[in-house]
DNA sequence: CCACGATCGTTGTATATGCAACACAGCGAG
DNA sequence: CTCGCTGTGTTGCATATACAACGATCGTGG
C-alpha cells in the first residue's frame, strides 16, 4: 500500500513538475509570440535565427550553423532548403559538392533581415514582458548553461 | 550611417539574445533527456504527461486536457488518437458523440504509468542536474508565470 | 591506383506544433 | 419548427524536431 501511494505521488509529480512539460510550454508560447509578429513577412523565427547567424558570422557550412545553434543536421538541411527557395541563402564561392558547402546571405536575405528587425524587437519585448524580467534573465542563464555543456561535446 | 549600425546591432542581438531561440534550445535538450529514457517503453514524454494528467484528475474530455496543458486541440486530438491505438486511453462512460467525450486511463495505461515512473524520475533528476538547481527552479517559475497568464484567458 | 574510414549532407519515417477550414450535435431566437 | 450560433473534435497543410540509413567525396594507407 505504501508502494501504491508512492506510485501515485510520482504520477502526481509527472503531471505537475515535469521539466519537459514546462520547457515545452515555454517554447510553444514564446515561439508563438515571434511567429505571430513575423507572419506578415513570411518567415519563421527559426529561419530568422539562422539568417542572423550567417549574416553575422559570414560564410559557413550548414553543419557549422547546426553546431552553433545546437540543431540537428537534418533539421538544418530542410530549413536551408526552404531558405534557398525563398532566395535568402545561397552557396558562397569556395565549396566542393559532397564536401562542405559554405552558405551566405543573399541580397533578398539582407532585405528580409532589415524588415524583420523591428518586428523581432517588438516580439522580444513582448516575450520579456510575458516572462517578467526575472524570468527572462533566468531563461537566458539556463540556456547559457546548456549551451556551455553542449559546446564541451 | 547610424541607422545602418543600429540595424547591424539588431541582427547581432537576433543571433545571440533571442528568447525564442533559447526556449527552443532548452525544449529540444530537455525533451531529449526524457524521450531517451522512455524510448525502451515506446512512449514519449508528451504522451506520458497526458496520461499522468488524466490518471490524476479522472475522466475528462480531450479539450479539457488541452486547456489544462495549454496545448492546441489539434495536437491533443492526434496524440489521443495514438494513445487510443496503444490502448492507454479509452472512452469513459457518459459521453455523447459530437459532444464532449470523456477519456479515462485503461489498465494498460496504468501499467505504463507504473513502468514509466522510475524512468521519468531519473530523467527529471538528469534534467535538473543539466540545468543546475537554480536554473531548474527559475524554469519552474517562468513556466508558472506563463501558466497563470494563459489561465486568465 | 584502390579500398577503407571519416565527414558532410540528404532522405525516410515518426512525432509535435499551429492555423484554418470543416463536420457534427445541441440550443436558443424567431 | 427551422435557422443560425456555439462548443467540440477532426482534417489539411506547413514547419520543427529527432533518429536511422544512405550516398557522395576526400584523404590515407597499402
Amino acid at each position: 500500500m505504501s508502494s501504491k501511494r508512492s506510485n501515485n505521488s510520482t504520477v502526481d509529480r509527472m503531471g505537475r513538475e515535469c521539466l519537459a512539460m514546462r520547457t515545452r510550454l515555454l517554447s510553444r508560447t514564446v515561439t508563438g509570440v515571434y511567429d505571430e509578429a513575423l507572419r506578415p513577412l513570411g518567415i519563421t523565427i527559426g529561419q530568422l535565427n539562422i539568417l542572423a547567424v550567417v549574416a553575422k558570422r559570414g560564410p559557413m557550412s550548414q553543419g557549422e550553423v547546426a553546431q552553433f545553434l545546437s540543431m540537428e543536421k537534418s533539421t538544418m538541411s530542410r530549413n536551408v532548403e526552404r531558405m534557398r527557395h525563398h532566395g535568402w541563402l545561397r552557396d558562397a564561392p569556395g565549396g566542393n559538392p559532397g564536401r562542405r558547402m559554405p552558405l551566405e546571405v543573399s541580397a533578398p536575405g539582407r532585405r528580409m533581415l532589415v524588415r524583420a528587425a523591428p518586428r523581432w524587437a517588438e516580439a522580444q519585448a513582448e516575450a520579456t514582458a510575458l516572462l517578467g524580467k526575472r524570468g527572462a534573465a533566468a531563461l537566458h542563464g539556463a540556456a547559457d548553461t546548456i549551451w556551455a555543456k553542449r559546446a564541451e561535446t
